[in-house]
Formats: structure tokens, C-alpha cells, sequence
DNA sequence: TCTAAAAAATACCGATTGGTATTTTTTAGA
DNA sequence: TCTAAAAAATACCAATCGGTATTTTTTAGA
């Protein structure tokens, strides 16, 4: 075979790319497992053979949601010059929903976090991970750029990661459930203004 | 009768006091007619006869949910002497989850605004109104502050208001997924640092 | 205390749920 | 090209789903 994948790697992979807008948007309990069927046009043994249960489904599913939007933001910090640009990437990716490449459904983070954190203790603790991750990768990004010395010293770094954070999901759910976009934008200046209240 | 409510009245009260927690917890779709008769004790005939069917039940859970939390609010505020302290009182309430009188489950906005915004058109719609109720309540508060000339003018009210509504439900949602109350209350001193910064 | 109405329980419905055992088809290397 | 293994489809399972029609019980006013 010329291709490096098997042909199992490469269903799962089929399933776990045509489904994962399923569960993003309608959830764990929401979604079915005659959802999946339909939307991939397989059967229930092709999706049992190539993975466990329903939940095996959803993880993958959402490890494969956050790593499009981590790519999409990591692959922009990579771009910004600066350590105030790297920051503002966070505000410059969600302004305005402007999501062609961004998951169905809106924000897997916050759409799992608060879909499993009292039903799914799996699924709830993946979303934790990302969540911490961000933080930290917030927090370094900050940390870099007093070292740089484009910020000022004795910022509070857990708490401007942890506000950015707030202020975006906060932001998309009020976006989302209002239908008013421009809603998020708003939030948005006020992570812009956070982060160059410390600029030097 | 010496009870001011009818039999049906009690019942129905009954029922969305003791399921409240379980739709908070679960969502729409993760909460079984089951779930409802194992916790109100009662039959599915008893429950059907009081509402037409499981989103009816969900509604007015959401709106027992969602009433509860701004009563608790509305209280604190009607107490607080100046409109700086008004405003406080949504950081106040917040923190650590001092919930003992908060919804089992956590803030019903963000449970319910997340889990119905792709699957839930009546119980969205019902989400967004008490965002937007919220919002305005903020902003009011904000221009009454003006006027009364405890706050400098020129304020945007909106951006503030929907940044306290973000970093509050970011926040909480936050806290809940890490299971650390602390990451709240961090957020929350992002709140009182915008509204401390148009303090006159 | 009697009684009609209201409320709750019972019994049932077809459809769908997540999951499995078995058979058929496809794959890919020898 | 043949073949064994892997993958997918078929057929099935009991349990549960949301909802309804009917019967029994409770309510509350006359």
C-alpha cells in the first residue's frame, strides 16, 4: 500500500473529522450514535470496530476541535514580531466569529467544559487540560515579553491569562445566544486594553 | 381550601423546584423523563398531566434557576448604598462560589445558553433575554452612576457591561472545569478593576 | 357526607438508545 | 493471483426514550 496510513487509521481519522462538529454542537447526551452513522455513512459495527464506545468518539472529537483552533492561533503567534502582537492574536482570531476555519459550533473548550463538568469526568478533564494549557501558554507569552522588555516588571500573569481567557469564552457565549456577533468584538477591546495597559 | 395555591399550582411548583438542579446539571437533552420522576417521586402521568411535554419542564426550570440568582443579586443591590457598591455586587456574589443559595450546577445562563444556542431555539431565546436583561440592568446602573456623579462620563457603558457579563461567566466556567474557585476569583478582580477605573 | 371534577397512577405505545455477535466484504502482502 | 487477516455490514439485543390513553385516587366545594 503507497499510503502511510492503514486503512483503520484512516477511517477513525474520517469519523472523528465528519463527527466532530456533531458533538460540538449538540453534545455529549445530544449526540447519537445513529448521528454518527448518518453523518459518515458507515454502520455501527465499521464504528465499533474502530473504536470503543460513544465516549472514545467524543474525546477524539474534541482532542481534534482544540487542536484546529490551537494550530490556527499557535500557527498566528508564530507570525507576530512582537510580544504585544504575539498577546493580541487572541483577540484577533475570534473578532467577529471570523471562523471559516474555525469548529461547528463555536468553541470546543467551552462547549465541552460546560457540557461534561457534571456528567462526563473524562471529557470534563480534557477540557480542563486545554484549558490550563492556554493559561500557561498565556502566562510564558507574558513572561517573554517583560524579559524582552516590552512590558512593564510585577504583572500579575495568572490573572490577566486567567481574565483573557474568561473575557473570550464569556464573550463567545454572549455572541452566540444573543445572535449579535459584534457582542463579542466588544469583549474583545477589553482584552485589547488588559494587554496594553502594560505595555512600556 | 386554605391554600392560596390550587393542587395543580403546588404540584407544578413541586416538580420545577425539585428538577431545577437536575436540568442545571444535566441539560435538555441529557435529562431523562426518568431523572424527573426518580427525583420529584412522581409519575410520568402526574407530570404530563401538569405540563405539555419535557421542554416545558426545562423552560420553567430555567427560568426557576435563572429567577433565583437574580433575586440574590437584586437584594445585594437594592442594599448597596452607592452605585460603585452596586455594581461590586456582581463581583461579590460570585466569589468562590459562595453559593450556598447559587443553583445546584452551577450559573444557569451559561449552562443553558451552552447547551441550547445549537439545539434549543425556545430555550436560547429564553437564555438570551436574561443576558440581555443582565446587560441592560449593568448599564443602567452605570449612567444612574454618572448622573448621581459618582462616575467620570463618556463611558462606554455597553463594552463594560458585556466585559463584567464575559469575565464573570468565563470565569465560572473556568473555576468549574479546573476545580479550582480560586481562577474565579481572580477574574472577578478584573471586574472590580474596570469598574474602579471610571470611579471619579 | 356526597359527588363531580381534577389530579395522579397505571399500563401501554412505537421508536430509538448504546452496544454486540456474526457474517460478509475488502484489503494488502506473499 | 491467491489468501489470510482486517474491516465493515448485517442482524440482533435488552433497555430506555418521550409521550398518551385509560383507570384509579384524591381533592374540595356544595
Amino acid at each position: 500500500m503507497e499510503n502511510e496510513l492503514s486503512k483503520a487509521e484512516r477511517t477513525r481519522q474520517f469519523i472523528v473529522e465528519t463527527t466532530s462538529g456533531i458533538f460540538n454542537k449538540k453534545g455529549y447526551a445530544g449526540t447519537s450514535l445513529s448521528d454518527l452513522t448518518e453523518a459518515t455513512g458507515l454502520t455501527k459495527g465499521s464504528i465499533y470496530g474502530n473504536f470503543k464506545n460513544k465516549e472514545e468518539v467524543a474525546v477524539a472529537a474534541f482532542e481534534y476541535n482544540s487542536a484546529r483552533v490551537r494550530k490556527l492561533i499557535a500557527a498566528q503567534i508564530e507570525k507576530a514580531p512582537t510580544y504585544y502582537e504575539k498577546l493580541m492574536v487572541y483577540a484577533k482570531v475570534y473578532h467577529s466569529f471570523n471562523s471559516a476555519s474555525f469548529p461547528d459550533g463555536g468553541c470546543p473548550i467551552l462547549n465541552t467544559a460546560v457540557d461534561a463538568d457534571d456528567t462526563n469526568p473524562l471529557l470534563k478533564n480534557k477540557a480542563a487540560q486545554v484549558v490550563l494549557r492556554w493559561k500557561k501558554n498565556i502566562e510564558e507569552l507574558i513572561s517573554a515579553g517583560v524579559v524582552a522588555g516590552e512590558f512593564k516588571t510585577g504583572i500579575d500573569t495568572e490573572k490577566i491569562a486567567l481574565s483573557m481567557i474568561a473575557l473570550i469564552e464569556g464573550g463567545i457565549m454572549i455572541a452566540k445566544v444573543t445572535g449579535k456577533p459584534v457582542y463579542l468584538d466588544e469583549v474583545l477591546k477589553t482584552v485589547n486594553a488588559l494587554v496594553t495597559e502594560f505595555k512600556v
